[in-house]
DNA sequence: TCTGTATGGGGAA
DNA sequence: TCCCCCTACAGAT
């Protein structure tokens, strides 16, 4: 039985882990859910959002989606009509989204429009139905008019070949200079990777997180071998003397073979938990071998993120790093117990300080300002035509999060 | 009610 | 390297 409160669960309620697999996802999700659909108006984006507005309007067209790493391009096509003049008539528009922790979309009755939805697409019939970015922590960003970012390399799924090259050509990076956990989620080198992937992978290959990522990658090879032809796994491809010096088990199959072929399983296990609607995780929860679960080690990695895995932590492990559960303090979390002890000057300059408290005191002022509201927000939220984002992203969480968290609690005790 | 945590990444110093 | 952008949960107090 899980544990109650275990992470992974959190997806239940969140929506999806969104990693290269969840934004390949999210494309065949659009792909599928919009086939067939005709859009028409305007794009419209939620008040709270500090994404660019999307100028685009327009009496019909298609939306299609296409992934690459951690990034999702959806295409706006108009349908061409007579009645318009060429000029006249609306380009394409590409709009690149990166979901941030909590990005994903949904496609929904426009009367069912989930909170957090911060940019919308309606369909042309009655009752119109509406294509849904949604993200509750706003992390996420999305460009009209977007390309692929520049500087994030080639898909580790789709585009495997370059991604390959792209690693083992640049290894005199200083990038490769750090531990081989933090490399796996430079974008510029590992463009999908994200933080179960990385667990997932080296723990498949029993490569210790902390080993220089030179170490690891040096000696492999520029094209993968192995996999054009289809033949076992050869064991040679991480180099003996890395191998034994940092206790890399040589039975190591490559690394960059896998994270190509990890990725790939999720994408396979399906897209079933992908619509929050008719969520079910427990395929993705059994599938996952290290990233939270019982018995494995944790500890924060140089950037404060946690990094999951077993046995030996390597050589460039975090100084301080201490045993499974006591996991190692950061410095953000030294600044928070700093903060919360002294009342001496932070940090943290005063100006940034008294931002934060006014922002906080505005937010104070606007719930306690909106409570006798509550009901009538929550009336509309529901009735509303158009999403009155702000006013919904804003509520305090009510009926809807306190069912889900019930679901919740019934999931765990399975 | 408070604290710690979460799938990512931009940008200032 | 560090802070920051956010919401919403579980568990501790």
């Amino acid at each position: 039985m899980q544990k109650v409160g275990r992470h992974t669960d959190l997806c239940y309620i969140t929506g999806t882990m969104p990693e290269g697999p969840e934004l390949h996802l999210a494309s065949l999700f659009v792909n599928k859910t919009c086939e067939g659909v005709v859009f028409a108006g305007s794009v419209r984006k939620s008040e709270v959002s500090k994404n660019p507005d999307v100028a685009f309007t327009c009496e019909a067209y298609r939306i299609s989606a296409i992934s690459r790493g951690k990034e999702v391009k959806l295409t706006l096509t108009p349908i061409k009509s007579d009645d318009t003049k060429a000029e006249k008539q609306q380009q394409p528009l590409d709009i690149v989204f990166r979901f941030g922790m909590s990005g994903f979309f949904r496609f929904t009755a426009e009367d069912e429009l989930p909170k957090h939805a911060h940019l919308c697409f309606y369909s042309k019939e009655q009752p119109r139905r509406v294509l849904s970015y949604v993200d509750a922590r706003r992390f996420g960003s999305w460009q009209p008019q977007g390309t692929w970012q520049p500087d994030r390399g080639p898909c580790i799924m789709f585009e495997y070949k370059s991604f390959r090259e792209n690693v083992v050509s640049h290894l005199s990076d200083r990038a490769f200079d750090r531990p081989i956990c933090e490399v796996l989620l430079n974008q510029k080198y590992f463009n999908g990777i994200g933080n179960y992937l990385r667990a997932e992978i080296l723990y498949r290959l029993h490569i210790p997180p902390f080993v220089p990522a030179r170490s690891v990658l040096e000696g492999l090879d520029l094209e993968d071998f192995c996999l054009e032809d289809k033949k076992p796994v050869k064991n040679e491809l991480v180099n003996k003397k890395t191998a034994k010096k940092f206790k890399v088990k040589e039975e190591s199959a490559d690394l960059l073979r896998l994270c190509h072929t990890v990725p790939l399983e999720v994408v396979h296990l399906g897209g079933k938990g992908y619509d929050p609607e008719k969520a079910d995780y427990s395929g993705f929860n059994a599938w996952l071998q290290c990233y939270y679960v019982d018995g494995m080690k944790s500890i924060r990695d140089h950037n404060g993120r946690t990094m999951w895995f077993k046995g030996d932590a390597g050589p460039m492990a975090p100084k301080d790093s201490k045993s499974p559960k006591a996991k190692k303090r950061t410095k953000k979390d030294e600044d928070h117990d700093y903060n919360k002890k002294k009342k001496g000057p932070r940090r943290q300059s005063e100006s940034t300080e008294k931002k934060k408290t006014v922002k906080k005191e505005a937010r104070a002022a606007k719930t306690e300002k909106d409570l006798p509201q509550k009901e009538a927000i929550r009336q509309r939220t529901v009735t509303q035509k158009s999403g009155d984002q702000e006013t919904t992203d804003n509520t305090e969480p009510e009926e809807g999060s306190r069912r889900r968290s019930s679901r919740l609690t019934r999931q765990n005790v399975r």
